[in-house]
Formats: structure tokens, sequence, C-alpha cells
DNA sequence: ATATTTTTTGCAAGCGTTTTCAAAACATTA
DNA sequence: TAATGTTTTGAAAACGCTTGCAAAAAATAT
């Protein structure tokens, strides 16, 4: 009976099962479920009819390999081990559960030469579209893929071109904020703890904190900058050679909040606390931030929407929408929670107490 | 110049164009491509060689189409909301990247009905295999991968059916451990913050609980046993209603860390310090219990581990070996921190003071 | 040198779709 | 009623690869 498929049977119900049974050819039931216009009501309603009742299931390979659309998109992500990447992947997870397309992830696990491999990889393969966050290595392949046309956008990454398509969010503006909000507390000794500085929003970060010093009119000194990695690790390093300064820091501002969270473990282990002898801001504003303690302040980005926005773009690219704008900026916010207050001697100079502190 | 091949030429470069450059048919190039046998070694290194040198990447879709390896996997998850799914996520693709296979992630957004359906889709798609992680209802499709023999394993869920190849934590054990600790250090009366019930992690942390008062003697409260979700929301009113009892509990065993969160709101929301007015312990031993205040004691569950060993008894199942076990079974140990201590009254039974401060 | 075996290779079919092109069916007009 | 125009449908060719089968080439035995 072909009438009643076997439930048992191991081989997939295609669209030759789907023709068959509504009696039309296997190009009618292609066009049904594409969604042509040219087609009569009565056939369509059978077509869709009998692939529901056979419980038809497009093929995506065979579909993505004849040139129609997959509904996947590809993720580049440097690595997991991040709560910042966690939240953005979220957002995009959300956005395309909504518009029914499934995700393909590639870690590269910060291996810059991987990178063009694994675009080349995604392009000839069954993705619509690629999102990139924080990309390592762009220049070296963007080009291409614009070349190709291939819908692609660009996540917290910017300056490399101008034709990418980018989310990003306000770098810069949220550590000038951050900056400013420590000066105005008091503090005039402010340490900063940079991230990689190939990616923009570190380098952002920093110039905005020199710019905040450069408004309030504070000497700018380079020994306050230490080089941090984004990681807890780089924080805890940078941390410790600052605050074994001859005049250590008051304040100390983390690139991000896995850097300040190595902040407070160097913090610690000199045996200070956290807002009394020094005040720590972070950046991000993951879900640890509100968790640790003292309760980070910290500066806010909306990942999770930087995520929305950015799969909102690539999903309208590969419509053939081309956005209004290469580049769309969030805006960040400063969270004010528990690890920051006045410096301890009012007076800015004297420094002197908490320098003896040091350790050797 | 066919030796040339123009570096702008939009279309990829196919089998056919090494095959054409290196004087052999397409199938030889498949072939060596597939590590067939029986090719002329001088034949196999021209041919890599000229694929080498003319960037060739196999097209999945055709290669999965036309019954090959597809070299991805899928992976079906209930949420990214979640440090611990996160973890486990890291195992898996750390696994994967080091055998060269790629990820496709499904994630269900808890909706019991999706689960199914991904399955569907998934299975006739392009994957050579799926990863289950905590599914939500197993046994509506399990049995047709099995039947269909598609390679497949669950992580973190069992006691639906007996054949289905599992990689588990010993939650029975955890749990127990931590009662037991609670009960060691002096208390008696010991609520317990309960999971989803649907999920066999959260019944055994449950039964385990229970067994523990019973070993050691104390009587079972069911008013001490309140309803959770896993979540932190969750965590926080069953904690609520626990510190509301007329002699509420000296200690909270929360069935996940997200859980503990949840109950050290409610605790500082009743103006009382953890751990000098009530203990309280966690499991899974996520990022964020390290960085609590005070640092959660909790039971930690091989995460990332769990998640490297399913791989690797899926990429081995895939290749044809079936494993050993169908169920490999990973220890969980009790991390102490500082959330615990005996209870405020040395002696055990008049919690008198405690329950005066509860709330209205 | 010839027959036989074994190793290598090529051809063709097929995987499940989309899509172009042309034919069939239907509706409309003269 | 014939001619013309439209809407619907079907057949066939791709898409890029794997694989069974058979032929060619090379190696071995007689």
């Amino acid at each position: 009976m072909s009438s009643q498929p076997d439930p048992n049977d191991i081989r997939n119900v295609t669209i030759m099962d789907v023709a068959r049974e509504s009696g039309v050819s296997y190009s009618t039931v292609s066009r049904v479920l594409n969604g042509y216009e040219f087609v009569k009501d009565s056939t369509r309603q059978r077509v869709l009819e009998t692939a529901e009742r056979l419980g038809y299931v497009a093929n995506l390979q065979a579909r993505s390999l004849a040139g129609g659309r997959s509904r996947i998109i590809g993720l580049l992500v440097p690595g997991l081990d991040n709560a910042y990447i966690g939240e953005v992947v979220r957002g995009i997870d959300e956005e395309l559960a909504r518009a029914n397309y499934d995700l393909m992830l590639y870690t590269t696990h910060r291996h810059r030469g991987k990178e063009p491999v694994y675009v080349k990889t995604i392009v000839n393969g069954i993705v619509d579209g690629l999102l990139l966050i924080v990309p390592l290595d762009p220049v070296a392949y963007l080009k291409n893929l614009r070349e190709r046309q291939f819908p692609y956008v660009v996540i917290d990454h910017q300056g490399f071109d101008d034709f990418s398509p980018t989310v990003v969010a306000t770098n810069w503006q949220g550590a000038y904020d951050a900056t400013s909000y420590l000066i105005q507390l008091g503090h005039r000794r402010i340490g900063f703890v940079a991230g990689t500085p190939e990616l923009s929003s570190a380098t952002e970060r920093l110039n905005a904190y020199q710019a905040a010093l450069y408004t309030h009119e504070i000497s700018f000194d380079a020994a306050l900058v230490q080089n941090g990695d984004f990681q807890q690790e780089g924080g805890y390093l940078a941390a410790k050679i600052l605050l074994n300064l001859d005049v250590p820091p008051t304040a100390i501002f983390a690139s991000n909040d896995s850097s300040a969270l190595g902040v407070y473990d160097a913090v610690h282990e000199f045996g200070l606390r956290i807002p009394h002898d020094i005040s720590v801001v972070g950046f991000d504003d993951t879900l640890q931030a509100a968790v640790m303690y003292p309760p980070l302040t910290t500066v806010r980005q909306p990942l999770m929407d930087m995520g929305r926005t950015a799969t909102r773009m690539l999903l309208n690219l590969i419509k053939g929408q081309p956005p209004p704008n290469h580049r769309i900026v969030l805006p960040t916010n400063l969270v004010l929670r528990g690890s920051c207050q006045a410096p301890a001697t009012t007076s800015v100079q004297s420094t002197a107490q908490l320098s003896e502190r040091r350790m050797k």
C-alpha cells in the first residue's frame, strides 16, 4: 500500500515520495515547498497535506547543494571559555530561533592561523551567512568574503576596513565614563589593565582612559598602564605590578570583568580590601560581576543585544537587503555597585600609607 | 592557462578541477581524499599536491549527500542561559577540535515539543552523530535513532531506557556526600531545594539527600524539601519558603549552583549571614561558585570531562566501535569553601533564636 | 612468452534538491 | 470556433561528491 508508508522504514521521505503520494511531479512539490507563486491552490493544499502526513523534512544538504537556502548560519568565535562570548551567543541563538535558522559553531581556540581556513570551509559549505565575534585576523579573508558577496557581519571589532557590516558597543564612551567616575570620586592615580592590543575594543578603552585623564588634567603615567589579556590570569599579573609600584594606584580600571577578577585576586593577596583600600572597575557586566564580592562596578555592554542586532543584520543581508548603516553602535552604561569609593586618603597626594603595604 | 587558476574566480575548486590538473579521474581524487588504500603512491602524492596548490576544500554537503562523512556532529541543548551547559559544551568543543570535527548547535529553548522535530531534522541532515545534553523528552525519539542506527550519546540524563549510550556524574554520591558533610558539621534541620523532577539528576540528588538523613538517623521532614527549577529564581523562592518555616533550617542544600545563588539572595533578604546564621551547599561547581561571597561550598561535577568523554564515545560510535559500557559514570567531589560552618547554636535542638528572625 | 592474479584506475549511477525550459491545460478574446 | 494569452505542470540538467563495477595496468606464476 503506497498510501500506508511503513513507519519503520529507515530511509527518509523525500520530495519524490511526496510527489508520488499526491500525484504530481517532484518539481511541483519543490515549488510548493518553496512558496513559488504559480501553483494551483488545490494542488498546493494537497501537496502540503501529504508532506505533513508523510512527515517530510527537507534535506538541507541537497537543498543547499542545488543552490537553495540551507537556513543555517555559521558563527566563528575565538573560544567558549568566556562569559562574554556566551552572552553574545545567547542573543544570536535567540534571534536565529525566531527566524527559524540553525547555527553552526566554529571555534578557533584563539588560533590565529585557523581563522582563514575556517572561513574558507564555511564559505564553500552549507551556511547561508557568517557571524564573526572578535575576529583576530579579519583583513586576511574578509575582502574575499566581500568579493564573493557572501553575507557576513562582524561583532565587536572594527577599524580594519570600512565596508564590513559591524556591530559594536561604545567602548570609548564606556571607558571614558568609568574613568571619569573614578576621578570624580577623588582618585588621581588610576591603574589601567589593558586588553589584547589587536582588538579595537581594547585600544579604544585605553584611549578613552587617557582622554578622561587628560580632560580632568591628570598627567598620564605610563607605569599605571599594564598589559592584561582579557583573562583572569592577565588581570592578576597586571594588578600585582601595579600594586608593587612605588606609588601604587588608589583605583584600578580593568579592561573587562575577567581581568577585574584577577585584580580582585591580587588585591586580596596584598591584604588590601575593596573598595576601602582600592577601588576596582570592570567592563562587560557579565553574570559574574554582580555575584563577586564586593559586587563589581562595571561598564555594561549590551552583549545579548549585540548578538541579536548582528543576527538581524545578517538575516537581512541574506535576504538581499543591505542595512542602512554598515556600522551599528550600541550604547554601554556604567553600572554602579560596591567596588568603588573615594580614596582612603581624602587628600590626594599622600598615598604613603598605602605604599608601605607594598609586597617585596 | 588551466595551470594558472584565476584567484579571483568566484566558483569553488572542485574535485573535478583537481582531477584535471593532476591528470587522473575524479574518482581517483575522491579516493585519495578519503584515504582509500589502493592508490599508487606516486598518484596519491601528485593529487594531494595539486589539491593543496589549488586550495581545494571539500564541499561537505555534497560529500554527505553522496553518503560520505560530513565530519559534523550535532549538539542538542535545552538552552544557553546556563554556566553548566557552557562548561559541558567547552569539553565537547575541545575534543571535537582535536578530532577535526565541527559542531552544529541546536537549542530547544526548553521547549519540550521542539525536541522531536529537531531530532528528525538533525538525523536526516548533515551531521554524523548527535550529542544530547539533559534531553527533556528522550523516550519520544531515541528509540527511532537507535533503530536507524544513528550514533548518539546522552549527557547527564539516564534511567529512561537501558540501551542508550550515556555519560553521567555520580549525582547520588555527590548529594549524599554534601548532605553528610552538613550533618557532620552538626546540622539537623537541612533544607533541600529540589531541581526539575523530570531530570534523573534531580531525583537522584533528592534521593541521596533523604538517604543521608536516614543513615544518620535524622527524621525526614517533607516541609524541608521545596521545589526549585535549577534556576536562580526558583532557588530564591524555595529558600524564602524554607526560611519562613516555623522552625527554619540551619543549612540549605541547593540542587545546583544557580539555585544556590537564589538561596543567597533570600538569605540576605532575611538579613541573615552565610555561613554564620545559615550554611549553604550547591551542586555543579560552575565558575560563579568560587566567585560568590562567601565562596560556595559545592559538589563539583566534572562538566568539561563529561563533554569530552561523551564526544569520544560518539566519535567511536561513528567509527563503528561501540563502547565497552553503555553508561559511563564520572565521579563528583565535594569542594569545601566558605559557605558552611557548624550551626550557630552548637547544641542542636534550640533553633529558637533563629526562628525569631523569621519574616512575617 | 603466455596465462593468471593483483593492484590501480575510470565510468556511471545516485544522493535529494532547485531551477530552466518547454509543453500542457485552461481561460479569454475575436 | 479558432486563435491567443496565461497559468500550471513536468522533464531534465545541475550541484559536488562517493562507490560499485568493470576494465586497464602491473606484477607474478607457469
